[in-house]
DNA sequence: CGCGACGTTGATTTGCCTCAACGATTGTGG
DNA sequence: CCACAATCGTTGAGGCAAATCAACGTCGCG
């Protein structure tokens, strides 16, 4: 089954790629489905893959010492999710990204991205560009986040994301915006009572 | 006078140039003097320019709605200190960037990058790992305050950057760790108590 | 010299967490 | 297909980390 036309379109959308390239992307990224609660990448192992999530949900998250999740960053269709650091320094990552719903990926190996580099060196530019990107989001999310009450980042969130608000358990939803799950119901609570009566 | 070789020094640790990049770096990076509480960039205005600290210390901050600071990074000799999604994105940065000492900076423009990128395309590379790097910085702060104390992060910047902890005020130092001037120092007066007597 | 930044300390407040209990869903194995 | 378990969302009571406001002495600087 062909999967590779939506990474296609997010490459095209930044830059024109002629049929070798195209078909370059064809022979190296790999196809892969993870099911529901199941591990892409594992805190401890290196991330030695770039992954695009053509269709699902992924979250990337850390474990504090209390054992609380925190989670960076969910990926749905079109996003790329990766642990950078890990990937590029060949180090253990602390993190771990695992699937909120069955999910259909495409992946990239370091070794394969490097040849990608020397075969057309075109991509050394997307690449970049993706990167200073994954930068940017990262940026903004730490703003965002950055001296406003958990009231204000909901409400952000909401704007920001209106479709994930629906698709993801409140739960999920808590663990990215850093509260307890029931400090979360108790905004909603008082959210909706403010708007209603 | 010529202040351009701990730049090169900094290129020639991650890659070796040639003689002609060499030239090109010369021609392309102007030098320039901040003097302290100067701004090098301000909210509002687009970041035109990457600069590298040659001698002194700068800071980027954000001012949140309540009037507070939010210090996200110092940048003090040979460290790189930009908004990299007001560059990229040619958008007003949300986030200021001004000098706690009279500070030295190498900058180059957008449109002189560009031309260094078609010039000498290992350039390409190099501001690509350079942006790894900013990326993984970023992302290891942002993990490292996550599910932690205040307490546990003072720790750690100190272990992190004992240099810094003696070249910044304590006010500084507060609006980089996420608390109050107060709270630091009821900490710091917390911890000699706890080794001292 | 005088003024403004700095560091400290005390009293009070608050945003958010923890623990606990409950009904409503969801999902799963027998 | 049903029964039991697990997860979810909600609500209450109590607690703690850190903010706020205020006052004070010290220092460096114009």
């Amino acid at each position: 089954m062909e999967m590779i036309a939506p990474l296609l379109r997010f490459f095209q959308r930044m830059m024109p790629l002629d049929g070798e390239e195209e078909q370059l992307l064809r022979e190296t990224f790999r196809n892969r489905l993870y099911r529901k609660r199941q591990y892409v990448l594992q805190e401890g192992d290196v991330c030695n893959s770039l992954s695009f999530v053509v269709r699902g949900c992924l979250r990337m998250y850390k474990i504090d010492d209390a054992g609380n999740v925190h989670i960076l960053q969910f990926a749905v269709e079109e996003e790329w999710i990766n642990d950078l650091g890990s990937f590029h320094g060949l180090r253990p990552s602390q993190l771990n990204i695992d699937a909120l719903e069955d999910t259909v990926v495409l992946q990239i190996s370091r070794e394969e991205l490097v040849r990608l580099y020397t075969d057309a060196p075109k991509f050394n530019r997307l690449f970049r560009v993706l990167t200073e990107n994954s930068f940017v989001q990262l940026q903004e999310r730490l703003l965002q986040n950055i001296g406003s009450a958990a009231e204000d980042r909901y409400h952000r969130f909401l704007e920001l994301y209106p479709e994930l608000s629906g698709r993801l358990s409140q739960v999920q939803i808590a663990a990215y915006l850093g509260v307890s799950p029931e400090f979360l119901s108790r905004l909603r609570g008082k959210m909706s009572k403010a708007k209603k009566p």
